[in-house]
DNA sequence: CGGCTACCTGTGAATCTCCTGAGAAACGGC
DNA sequence: GCCGTTTCTCAGGAGATTCACAGGTAGCCG
Protein backbone atom coordinates (compact mmCIF):
# COMPACT_ATOMS: atom_id res chain seq x y z
CA UNK A 1 0.00 0.00 0.00
CA UNK A 2 1.50 3.27 -1.06
CA UNK A 3 1.77 6.12 1.31
CA UNK A 4 -0.42 9.08 0.69
CA UNK A 5 0.29 12.70 0.53
CA UNK A 6 -1.49 14.71 3.11
CA UNK A 7 -4.24 16.90 1.88
CA UNK A 8 -2.97 20.10 0.48
CA UNK A 9 -5.95 22.34 0.14
CA UNK A 10 -7.57 24.57 2.68
CA UNK A 11 -7.69 22.31 5.64
CA UNK A 12 -10.75 21.76 7.63
CA UNK A 13 -9.93 21.99 11.23
CA UNK A 14 -11.90 22.76 14.28
CA UNK A 15 -12.23 26.26 15.61
CA UNK A 16 -9.82 25.57 18.43
CA UNK A 17 -7.25 24.16 16.06
CA UNK A 18 -7.56 20.59 17.23
CA UNK A 19 -7.78 17.96 14.54
CA UNK A 20 -11.04 16.91 12.99
CA UNK A 21 -12.43 13.74 14.52
CA UNK A 22 -14.14 11.13 12.41
CA UNK A 23 -15.90 8.00 13.56
CA UNK A 24 -15.90 5.04 11.17
CA UNK A 25 -18.55 2.39 11.75
CA UNK A 26 -18.29 -0.82 9.77
CA UNK A 27 -18.27 -4.44 10.78
CA UNK A 28 -15.97 -5.47 7.98
CA UNK A 29 -12.47 -5.03 9.33
CA UNK A 30 -10.84 -4.75 5.93
CA UNK A 31 -13.02 -1.84 4.91
CA UNK A 32 -12.79 -0.20 8.23
CA UNK A 33 -9.00 -0.35 8.07
CA UNK A 34 -8.87 0.95 4.55
CA UNK A 35 -11.03 3.90 5.46
CA UNK A 36 -9.17 4.65 8.65
CA UNK A 37 -5.93 4.76 6.80
CA UNK A 38 -7.23 7.06 4.13
CA UNK A 39 -8.84 9.41 6.59
CA UNK A 40 -5.78 9.53 8.79
CA UNK A 41 -3.78 10.59 5.78
CA UNK A 42 -6.13 13.51 5.50
CA UNK A 43 -4.88 14.52 8.88
CA UNK A 44 -8.04 13.53 10.65
CA UNK A 45 -8.29 11.67 13.89
CA UNK A 46 -10.08 8.40 13.32
CA UNK A 47 -11.93 6.16 15.68
CA UNK A 48 -13.71 2.99 14.69
CA UNK A 49 -16.65 0.92 15.84
CA UNK A 50 -17.91 -2.41 14.53
CA UNK A 51 -21.58 -2.24 15.38
CA UNK A 52 -24.39 0.11 16.22
CA UNK A 53 -24.02 -0.12 19.94
CA UNK A 54 -20.32 0.56 19.71
CA UNK A 55 -20.99 3.44 17.40
CA UNK A 56 -23.34 5.11 19.82
CA UNK A 57 -20.93 4.60 22.65
CA UNK A 58 -18.05 5.99 20.65
CA UNK A 59 -20.12 8.91 19.48
CA UNK A 60 -20.95 9.79 23.02
CA UNK A 61 -17.36 9.48 24.21
CA UNK A 62 -15.47 10.97 21.34
CA UNK A 63 -17.92 13.56 20.03
CA UNK A 64 -16.83 13.17 16.44
CA UNK A 65 -17.16 15.91 13.86
CA UNK A 66 -18.42 13.43 11.29
CA UNK A 67 -19.47 9.81 11.10
CA UNK A 68 -18.98 7.26 8.35
CA UNK A 69 -21.66 4.66 8.85
CA UNK A 70 -22.32 1.37 7.13
CA UNK A 71 -26.07 0.95 6.86
CA UNK A 72 -25.77 -2.79 7.26
CA UNK A 73 -24.64 -3.51 10.74
CA UNK A 74 -24.93 -6.77 12.64
CA UNK A 75 -27.00 -5.42 15.46
CA UNK A 76 -28.89 -2.42 14.20
CA UNK A 77 -30.51 -0.93 11.19
CA UNK A 78 -28.92 2.18 9.73
CA UNK A 79 -32.01 4.25 10.32
CA UNK A 80 -32.08 3.29 13.93
CA UNK A 81 -28.44 4.10 14.49
CA UNK A 82 -29.00 7.42 12.79
CA UNK A 83 -31.99 8.27 14.91
CA UNK A 84 -30.26 7.43 18.15
CA UNK A 85 -27.11 9.19 17.08
CA UNK A 86 -29.15 12.26 16.37
CA UNK A 87 -30.57 12.27 19.81
CA UNK A 88 -27.15 12.88 21.29
CA UNK A 89 -25.64 14.87 18.51
CA UNK A 90 -28.26 16.48 16.32
CA UNK A 91 -25.82 18.12 14.01
CA UNK A 92 -23.13 15.57 13.30
CA UNK A 93 -23.03 14.96 9.56
CA UNK A 94 -23.21 11.32 8.56
CA UNK A 95 -21.87 9.64 5.46
CA UNK A 96 -23.57 6.33 4.78
CA UNK A 97 -21.99 3.37 3.12
CA UNK A 98 -24.42 1.19 1.29
CA UNK A 99 -24.45 -1.71 -1.10
CA UNK A 100 -25.19 -0.78 -4.68
CA UNK A 101 -28.48 -2.62 -4.92
CA UNK A 102 -29.79 -1.42 -1.59
CA UNK A 103 -29.86 2.14 -2.78
CA UNK A 104 -33.33 2.27 -4.13
CA UNK A 105 -35.31 1.37 -1.08
CA UNK A 106 -33.36 1.78 2.12
CA UNK A 107 -31.76 5.10 1.50
CA UNK A 108 -35.10 6.79 1.63
CA UNK A 109 -34.91 9.26 4.44
CA UNK A 110 -31.28 8.73 5.22
CA UNK A 111 -30.04 11.66 3.28
CA UNK A 112 -32.97 13.89 4.02
CA UNK A 113 -31.22 15.85 6.71
CA UNK A 114 -28.34 16.86 4.58
CA UNK A 115 -26.43 13.68 5.10
CA UNK A 116 -24.88 11.89 2.20
CA UNK A 117 -24.01 8.42 1.11
CA UNK A 118 -21.74 6.46 -1.16
CA UNK A 119 -22.35 3.03 -2.59
CA UNK A 120 -19.97 0.13 -2.28
CA UNK A 121 -17.60 -0.37 -3.82
CA UNK A 122 -16.50 3.21 -3.46
CA UNK A 123 -13.30 5.05 -4.16
CA UNK A 124 -11.45 6.69 -1.32
CA UNK A 125 -11.39 9.99 -3.13
CA UNK A 126 -15.11 9.94 -3.20
CA UNK A 127 -15.44 9.22 0.48
CA UNK A 128 -12.99 11.93 1.38
CA UNK A 129 -14.59 14.44 -0.93
CA UNK A 130 -18.02 13.72 0.44
CA UNK A 131 -16.86 13.97 4.00
CA UNK A 132 -15.23 17.29 3.29
CA UNK A 133 -18.39 18.50 1.68
CA UNK A 134 -20.53 17.43 4.58
CA UNK A 135 -18.29 19.00 7.15
CA UNK A 136 -17.96 22.17 5.20
CA UNK A 137 -21.69 22.57 5.11
CA UNK A 138 -22.37 21.47 8.62
CA UNK A 139 -20.06 24.24 9.75
CA UNK A 140 -23.36 25.83 10.59
CA UNK A 141 -24.24 28.63 8.27
CA UNK A 142 -20.58 29.27 7.67
CA UNK A 143 -20.38 31.38 4.60
CA UNK A 144 -21.06 29.14 1.72
CA UNK A 145 -17.50 28.85 0.60
CA UNK A 146 -17.78 27.42 -2.82
CA UNK A 147 -15.73 24.33 -2.93
CA UNK A 148 -13.35 25.21 -5.66
CA UNK A 149 -9.98 23.83 -6.42
CA UNK A 150 -7.69 26.15 -8.30
CA UNK A 151 -4.37 25.38 -9.91
CA UNK A 152 -3.08 28.07 -12.23
CA UNK A 153 -5.89 28.94 -14.59
CA UNK A 154 -7.54 25.61 -14.03
CA UNK A 155 -10.61 25.70 -11.82
CA UNK A 156 -12.67 22.80 -10.57
CA UNK A 157 -15.94 23.34 -8.77
CA UNK A 158 -16.92 20.41 -6.62
CA UNK A 159 -20.50 21.54 -6.18
CA UNK A 160 -21.42 22.04 -9.77
CA UNK A 161 -18.89 19.57 -11.13
CA UNK A 162 -17.77 22.23 -13.54
CA UNK A 163 -14.23 22.58 -14.77
CA UNK A 164 -12.73 25.60 -16.48
CA UNK A 165 -9.38 26.16 -18.04
CA UNK A 166 -9.21 29.89 -18.35
CA UNK A 167 -12.54 30.82 -19.87
CA UNK A 168 -13.15 27.50 -21.53
CA UNK A 169 -15.63 25.18 -19.95
CA UNK A 170 -14.43 21.61 -20.02
CA UNK A 171 -16.64 18.59 -19.94
CA UNK A 172 -15.28 15.65 -17.99
CA UNK A 173 -16.70 12.21 -17.39
CA UNK A 174 -17.15 11.00 -13.83
CA UNK A 175 -13.84 9.17 -13.71
CA UNK A 176 -11.94 11.97 -15.36
CA UNK A 177 -13.43 14.37 -12.86
CA UNK A 178 -12.29 12.34 -9.89
CA UNK A 179 -8.85 11.88 -11.27
CA UNK A 180 -8.45 15.58 -11.87
CA UNK A 181 -9.80 16.37 -8.44
CA UNK A 182 -7.21 14.08 -6.90
CA UNK A 183 -4.42 15.67 -8.87
CA UNK A 184 -5.59 19.16 -8.02
CA UNK A 185 -5.87 18.40 -4.37
CA UNK A 186 -2.19 17.53 -4.51
CA UNK A 187 -0.66 20.12 -6.78
CA UNK A 188 3.06 20.02 -7.48
CA UNK A 189 3.25 16.61 -5.93
CA UNK A 190 4.18 13.46 -7.75
CA UNK A 191 1.48 10.82 -7.48
CA UNK A 192 2.31 7.28 -8.47
CA UNK A 193 0.04 5.21 -10.59
CA UNK A 194 -0.52 2.92 -7.64
CA UNK A 195 -1.58 5.81 -5.45
CA UNK A 196 -3.91 7.09 -8.08
CA UNK A 197 -5.40 3.67 -8.61
CA UNK A 198 -5.90 3.28 -4.89
CA UNK A 199 -7.59 6.60 -4.43
CA UNK A 200 -9.55 7.22 -7.55
CA UNK A 201 -10.71 3.77 -8.53
CA UNK A 202 -12.96 1.61 -6.38
CA UNK A 203 -11.22 -0.61 -3.93
CA UNK A 204 -12.33 -3.68 -5.80
CA UNK A 205 -11.02 -2.61 -9.17
CA UNK A 206 -9.22 -5.57 -10.67
CA UNK A 207 -8.22 -4.28 -14.05
CA UNK A 208 -5.03 -3.27 -15.73
CA UNK A 209 -2.92 -0.59 -14.12
CA UNK A 210 -2.71 1.24 -17.40
CA UNK A 211 -6.20 2.67 -17.03
CA UNK A 212 -4.40 5.43 -15.22
CA UNK A 213 -2.25 6.15 -18.25
CA UNK A 214 -5.34 6.06 -20.35
CA UNK A 215 -7.21 8.54 -18.23
CA UNK A 216 -4.21 10.81 -17.91
CA UNK A 217 -4.20 10.80 -21.66
CA UNK A 218 -7.88 11.70 -21.77
CA UNK A 219 -7.35 14.52 -19.32
CA UNK A 220 -4.45 15.94 -21.24
CA UNK A 221 -6.49 15.98 -24.36
CA UNK A 222 -9.15 17.96 -22.60
CA UNK A 223 -7.32 20.33 -20.31
CA UNK A 224 -3.90 20.66 -21.87
CA UNK A 225 -4.97 20.66 -25.52
CA UNK A 226 -3.01 23.33 -27.30
CA UNK A 227 -2.13 25.08 -24.06
CA UNK A 228 0.84 25.09 -21.76
CA UNK A 229 0.71 21.61 -20.27
CA UNK A 230 -0.14 21.33 -16.60
CA UNK A 231 -0.07 17.57 -16.28
CA UNK A 232 3.47 16.27 -16.25
CA UNK A 233 4.96 12.80 -16.31
CA UNK A 234 7.80 11.91 -14.00
CA UNK A 235 9.09 8.84 -15.68
CA UNK A 236 9.30 5.93 -13.29
CA UNK A 237 7.62 7.91 -10.54
CA UNK A 238 4.21 9.07 -11.55
CA UNK A 239 2.34 12.22 -12.51
CA UNK A 240 1.91 15.66 -11.13
CA UNK A 241 -0.10 18.74 -11.87
CA UNK A 242 1.22 22.27 -11.58
CA UNK A 243 0.52 25.65 -13.08
CA UNK A 244 2.20 26.35 -16.38
CA UNK A 245 5.45 28.26 -16.26
CA UNK A 246 3.93 30.87 -18.49
CA UNK A 247 3.52 34.41 -17.32
CA UNK B 1 -22.65 11.64 -6.53
CA UNK B 2 -24.11 14.09 -4.40
CA UNK B 3 -22.84 16.65 -2.25
CA UNK B 4 -25.49 18.53 -0.51
CA UNK B 5 -27.38 21.66 -1.04
CA UNK B 6 -27.06 24.16 1.66
CA UNK B 7 -30.13 25.82 2.91
CA UNK B 8 -31.86 28.07 0.48
CA UNK B 9 -30.57 31.49 -0.17
CA UNK B 10 -33.02 33.96 1.24
CA UNK B 11 -32.69 32.88 4.80
CA UNK B 12 -35.33 33.40 7.32
CA UNK B 13 -33.88 34.49 10.56
CA UNK B 14 -35.17 36.37 13.51
CA UNK B 15 -34.80 40.10 13.83
CA UNK B 16 -32.06 39.72 16.39
CA UNK B 17 -30.16 37.33 14.14
CA UNK B 18 -30.73 34.27 16.26
CA UNK B 19 -31.86 31.17 14.44
CA UNK B 20 -35.50 30.43 13.80
CA UNK B 21 -36.95 28.01 16.33
CA UNK B 22 -39.38 25.32 15.31
CA UNK B 23 -41.26 22.91 17.51
CA UNK B 24 -42.12 19.52 16.03
CA UNK B 25 -44.91 17.59 17.71
CA UNK B 26 -45.46 14.01 16.63
CA UNK B 27 -45.70 10.78 18.54
CA UNK B 28 -44.12 8.74 15.78
CA UNK B 29 -40.41 8.84 16.41
CA UNK B 30 -39.42 8.05 12.85
CA UNK B 31 -41.38 10.95 11.44
CA UNK B 32 -40.29 13.25 14.14
CA UNK B 33 -36.67 12.38 13.46
CA UNK B 34 -37.04 12.80 9.74
CA UNK B 35 -38.62 16.19 10.15
CA UNK B 36 -36.08 17.32 12.69
CA UNK B 37 -33.27 16.44 10.35
CA UNK B 38 -34.78 18.24 7.43
CA UNK B 39 -35.60 21.35 9.40
CA UNK B 40 -32.24 21.49 11.07
CA UNK B 41 -30.77 21.29 7.68
CA UNK B 42 -32.62 24.47 6.81
CA UNK B 43 -30.65 26.08 9.56
CA UNK B 44 -33.49 26.12 12.01
CA UNK B 45 -33.33 25.15 15.62
CA UNK B 46 -35.61 22.22 16.25
CA UNK B 47 -37.21 20.97 19.38
CA UNK B 48 -39.51 17.99 19.56
CA UNK B 49 -42.40 16.78 21.65
CA UNK B 50 -44.27 13.50 21.49
CA UNK B 51 -47.65 14.51 22.86
CA UNK B 52 -49.90 17.43 23.55
CA UNK B 53 -48.76 18.00 27.08
CA UNK B 54 -45.14 17.96 26.04
CA UNK B 55 -45.93 20.30 23.20
CA UNK B 56 -47.48 22.87 25.48
CA UNK B 57 -44.61 22.61 27.89
CA UNK B 58 -42.06 22.99 25.11
CA UNK B 59 -43.95 25.88 23.60
CA UNK B 60 -43.92 27.68 26.86
CA UNK B 61 -40.23 27.04 27.43
CA UNK B 62 -38.83 27.50 24.01
CA UNK B 63 -41.15 30.10 22.50
CA UNK B 64 -40.90 28.69 19.01
CA UNK B 65 -41.41 30.76 15.89
CA UNK B 66 -43.47 28.00 14.34
CA UNK B 67 -44.99 24.68 15.29
CA UNK B 68 -45.40 21.51 13.28
CA UNK B 69 -48.24 19.63 14.87
CA UNK B 70 -49.63 16.20 14.21
CA UNK B 71 -53.37 16.38 14.68
CA UNK B 72 -53.44 12.83 15.99
CA UNK B 73 -51.75 12.73 19.33
CA UNK B 74 -52.06 10.10 22.02
CA UNK B 75 -53.29 12.37 24.74
CA UNK B 76 -54.97 15.30 23.12
CA UNK B 77 -56.90 16.28 20.09
CA UNK B 78 -55.24 18.67 17.69
CA UNK B 79 -57.94 21.25 18.27
CA UNK B 80 -57.36 21.24 21.93
CA UNK B 81 -53.62 21.55 21.61
CA UNK B 82 -54.11 24.43 19.26
CA UNK B 83 -56.51 26.21 21.58
CA UNK B 84 -54.24 25.91 24.56
CA UNK B 85 -51.21 26.80 22.51
CA UNK B 86 -52.93 29.95 21.43
CA UNK B 87 -53.52 30.96 24.98
CA UNK B 88 -49.80 31.32 25.50
CA UNK B 89 -48.75 32.30 22.05
CA UNK B 90 -51.56 33.78 20.03
CA UNK B 91 -49.47 34.42 16.98
CA UNK B 92 -47.37 31.34 16.49
CA UNK B 93 -48.10 29.88 13.07
CA UNK B 94 -48.92 26.19 13.09
CA UNK B 95 -48.45 23.61 10.37
CA UNK B 96 -50.69 20.60 10.87
CA UNK B 97 -49.85 17.11 9.85
CA UNK B 98 -52.84 15.00 9.06
CA UNK B 99 -53.66 11.66 7.57
CA UNK B 100 -54.91 11.74 4.05
CA UNK B 101 -58.41 10.57 4.85
CA UNK B 102 -58.83 12.76 7.89
CA UNK B 103 -61.89 14.90 7.79
CA UNK B 104 -61.23 17.91 5.71
CA UNK B 105 -63.75 20.17 7.35
CA UNK B 106 -62.16 20.10 10.76
CA UNK B 107 -58.83 20.97 9.25
CA UNK B 108 -60.48 23.76 7.36
CA UNK B 109 -61.54 25.19 10.67
CA UNK B 110 -58.10 24.84 12.07
CA UNK B 111 -56.39 26.59 9.26
CA UNK B 112 -58.87 29.43 9.12
CA UNK B 113 -56.64 31.47 11.33
CA UNK B 114 -53.85 31.55 8.82
CA UNK B 115 -52.35 28.24 9.72
CA UNK B 116 -51.69 25.57 7.16
CA UNK B 117 -51.58 21.82 6.87
CA UNK B 118 -50.05 18.99 4.89
CA UNK B 119 -51.35 15.47 4.54
CA UNK B 120 -49.31 12.37 5.21
CA UNK B 121 -47.35 11.10 3.51
CA UNK B 122 -45.75 14.40 2.68
CA UNK B 123 -42.52 15.38 1.02
CA UNK B 124 -39.92 17.29 2.96
CA UNK B 125 -39.79 20.01 0.36
CA UNK B 126 -43.45 20.61 0.91
CA UNK B 127 -43.19 20.85 4.66
CA UNK B 128 -40.26 23.19 4.45
CA UNK B 129 -41.95 25.35 1.86
CA UNK B 130 -45.16 25.57 3.86
CA UNK B 131 -43.28 26.47 7.00
CA UNK B 132 -41.40 29.17 5.18
CA UNK B 133 -44.63 30.50 3.84
CA UNK B 134 -46.28 30.55 7.24
CA UNK B 135 -43.41 32.31 8.88
CA UNK B 136 -43.14 34.80 6.10
CA UNK B 137 -46.78 35.67 6.44
CA UNK B 138 -46.79 35.74 10.20
CA UNK B 139 -44.16 38.41 9.96
CA UNK B 140 -42.42 37.02 12.96
CA UNK B 141 -39.34 36.40 10.93
CA UNK B 142 -37.59 38.95 8.87
CA UNK B 143 -39.73 40.05 5.99
CA UNK B 144 -36.96 40.41 3.50
CA UNK B 145 -37.21 36.87 2.29
CA UNK B 146 -38.82 36.80 -1.09
CA UNK B 147 -41.22 34.11 -2.08
CA UNK B 148 -39.72 34.14 -5.53
CA UNK B 149 -37.00 31.98 -6.84
CA UNK B 150 -35.13 33.30 -9.81
CA UNK B 151 -32.60 31.51 -11.95
CA UNK B 152 -31.73 33.29 -15.16
CA UNK B 153 -34.98 34.19 -16.86
CA UNK B 154 -36.82 31.50 -15.01
CA UNK B 155 -39.02 32.72 -12.19
CA UNK B 156 -40.93 30.65 -9.69
CA UNK B 157 -43.34 32.17 -7.24
CA UNK B 158 -43.79 30.00 -4.20
CA UNK B 159 -46.94 31.75 -3.07
CA UNK B 160 -48.90 31.71 -6.27
CA UNK B 161 -47.22 28.65 -7.71
CA UNK B 162 -46.73 30.53 -10.94
CA UNK B 163 -43.77 29.85 -13.11
CA UNK B 164 -42.46 32.02 -15.90
CA UNK B 165 -39.71 31.50 -18.36
CA UNK B 166 -39.12 34.96 -19.69
CA UNK B 167 -42.63 36.19 -20.51
CA UNK B 168 -44.13 32.78 -21.01
CA UNK B 169 -46.31 31.43 -18.27
CA UNK B 170 -45.70 27.76 -17.67
CA UNK B 171 -48.17 25.35 -16.20
CA UNK B 172 -46.65 22.69 -13.99
CA UNK B 173 -48.23 19.82 -12.13
CA UNK B 174 -47.70 19.57 -8.39
CA UNK B 175 -44.78 17.18 -8.64
CA UNK B 176 -43.15 19.11 -11.43
CA UNK B 177 -43.46 22.26 -9.38
CA UNK B 178 -41.80 20.76 -6.34
CA UNK B 179 -39.01 19.29 -8.37
CA UNK B 180 -38.34 22.61 -10.03
CA UNK B 181 -38.49 24.39 -6.72
CA UNK B 182 -35.92 22.05 -5.27
CA UNK B 183 -33.63 22.53 -8.23
CA UNK B 184 -34.03 26.28 -8.10
CA UNK B 185 -33.35 26.41 -4.40
CA UNK B 186 -30.02 24.81 -5.20
CA UNK B 187 -28.88 26.45 -8.40
CA UNK B 188 -25.56 25.43 -9.90
CA UNK B 189 -25.34 22.47 -7.60
CA UNK B 190 -25.43 18.90 -8.72
CA UNK B 191 -28.28 17.05 -7.06
CA UNK B 192 -28.29 13.29 -7.22
CA UNK B 193 -31.37 11.34 -8.04
CA UNK B 194 -31.38 9.97 -4.51
CA UNK B 195 -31.30 13.42 -2.99
CA UNK B 196 -34.11 14.54 -5.22
CA UNK B 197 -36.14 11.48 -4.37
CA UNK B 198 -35.58 12.12 -0.68
CA UNK B 199 -36.70 15.69 -0.75
CA UNK B 200 -39.31 15.92 -3.44
CA UNK B 201 -41.12 12.62 -3.17
CA UNK B 202 -43.02 11.49 -0.10
CA UNK B 203 -41.07 9.70 2.53
CA UNK B 204 -42.95 6.49 1.86
CA UNK B 205 -42.34 6.42 -1.87
CA UNK B 206 -41.08 2.98 -2.74
CA UNK B 207 -40.96 3.13 -6.48
CA UNK B 208 -38.35 3.20 -9.16
CA UNK B 209 -35.68 5.83 -9.00
CA UNK B 210 -36.29 6.62 -12.61
CA UNK B 211 -39.36 8.69 -11.83
CA UNK B 212 -36.83 11.40 -11.33
CA UNK B 213 -35.58 10.98 -14.86
CA UNK B 214 -39.13 11.02 -16.05
CA UNK B 215 -40.00 14.25 -14.30
CA UNK B 216 -36.78 15.88 -15.38
CA UNK B 217 -37.86 14.97 -18.86
CA UNK B 218 -41.27 16.57 -18.30
CA UNK B 219 -39.71 19.71 -16.89
CA UNK B 220 -37.36 20.04 -19.79
CA UNK B 221 -40.20 19.77 -22.19
CA UNK B 222 -41.93 22.63 -20.43
CA UNK B 223 -39.20 25.00 -19.43
CA UNK B 224 -36.39 24.25 -21.81
CA UNK B 225 -38.46 23.65 -24.92
CA UNK B 226 -36.78 25.39 -27.81
CA UNK B 227 -34.77 27.62 -25.50
CA UNK B 228 -31.27 27.55 -24.12
CA UNK B 229 -31.42 24.60 -21.74
CA UNK B 230 -31.16 25.32 -18.04
CA UNK B 231 -31.53 21.81 -16.71
CA UNK B 232 -28.34 19.88 -17.19
CA UNK B 233 -27.44 16.25 -16.68
CA UNK B 234 -24.19 15.32 -15.03
CA UNK B 235 -23.93 11.75 -16.08
CA UNK B 236 -23.23 9.49 -13.13
CA UNK B 237 -23.75 12.37 -10.72
CA UNK B 238 -27.16 13.93 -11.04
CA UNK B 239 -28.82 17.07 -12.33
CA UNK B 240 -28.37 20.75 -11.88
CA UNK B 241 -30.07 23.93 -12.92
CA UNK B 242 -28.24 27.05 -13.97
CA UNK B 243 -28.86 30.06 -16.13
CA UNK B 244 -28.02 29.64 -19.77
CA UNK B 245 -24.69 30.95 -20.91
CA UNK B 246 -26.34 33.92 -22.46
CA UNK B 247 -24.21 35.87 -24.82
C1' DC C 1 23.43 3.76 -31.77
C1' DG C 2 20.68 -0.29 -30.21
C1' DG C 3 17.87 -2.08 -27.08
C1' DC C 4 15.12 -1.95 -23.06
C1' DT C 5 11.48 -0.06 -20.67
C1' DA C 6 7.97 3.09 -19.55
C1' DC C 7 4.58 5.56 -21.31
C1' DC C 8 1.12 7.10 -24.86
C1' DT C 9 -2.93 6.54 -27.56
C1' DG C 10 -6.10 4.59 -31.45
C1' DT C 11 -9.56 1.18 -31.86
C1' DG C 12 -13.46 -1.21 -30.63
C1' DA C 13 -16.47 -3.85 -27.68
C1' DA C 14 -19.09 -4.36 -23.50
C1' DT C 15 -21.46 -1.95 -20.35
C1' DC C 16 -23.94 1.51 -18.23
C1' DT C 17 -26.76 5.70 -17.87
C1' DC C 18 -30.15 8.29 -19.32
C1' DC C 19 -34.20 9.59 -22.23
C1' DT C 20 -38.76 9.00 -23.62
C1' DG C 21 -43.10 6.83 -25.61
C1' DA C 22 -46.97 4.06 -24.31
C1' DG C 23 -50.19 2.76 -21.30
C1' DA C 24 -52.01 1.39 -16.58
C1' DA C 25 -53.45 3.06 -12.23
C1' DA C 26 -54.67 6.54 -9.01
C1' DC C 27 -56.58 10.93 -8.16
C1' DG C 28 -59.73 14.92 -8.17
C1' DG C 29 -63.46 17.88 -9.67
C1' DC C 30 -68.07 17.92 -10.71
C1' DG D 1 -69.94 7.73 -10.53
C1' DC D 2 -67.67 9.76 -14.60
C1' DC D 3 -63.98 11.97 -17.08
C1' DG D 4 -59.86 14.56 -17.58
C1' DT D 5 -55.45 14.97 -15.27
C1' DT D 6 -51.59 13.38 -12.94
C1' DT D 7 -48.48 9.96 -11.33
C1' DC D 8 -45.90 6.14 -12.16
C1' DT D 9 -44.12 1.50 -14.32
C1' DC D 10 -42.07 -0.61 -17.99
C1' DA D 11 -39.16 -1.30 -21.72
C1' DG D 12 -36.67 -0.08 -25.94
C1' DG D 13 -33.16 2.60 -27.79
C1' DA D 14 -29.59 6.23 -28.23
C1' DG D 15 -25.51 7.57 -26.75
C1' DA D 16 -21.84 8.07 -23.38
C1' DT D 17 -18.38 5.83 -20.67
C1' DT D 18 -15.19 2.56 -19.22
C1' DC D 19 -11.74 -0.45 -20.22
C1' DA D 20 -8.69 -4.07 -22.59
C1' DC D 21 -5.62 -4.65 -26.06
C1' DA D 22 -1.88 -3.68 -28.90
C1' DG D 23 1.11 -1.11 -31.71
C1' DG D 24 3.63 3.21 -31.55
C1' DT D 25 6.76 6.63 -29.34
C1' DA D 26 10.09 8.58 -26.40
C1' DG D 27 13.42 8.53 -22.56
C1' DC D 28 17.41 6.29 -20.72
C1' DC D 29 21.32 3.25 -20.38
C1' DG D 30 25.15 1.00 -21.98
Amino acid sequence: MPSFPAAASADLSRPDGSPVRVLVVDDEAALSDLLSMALRYEGWEVRTAADGAGALRAARDARPDAVVLDVMLPDMDGLEVLARLRRDAPDVPVLFLTAKDAVEDRIAGLTAGGDDYVTKPFSLEEVVARLRGLMRRSGAAAARSESMLVVGDLVLNEDSHEVYRGDDSIHLTATEFELLRFLMRNPRRVLSKAQILDRVWSYDFGGQANVVELYISYLRRKIDAGRAPMIHTRRGAGYLIKPGETA
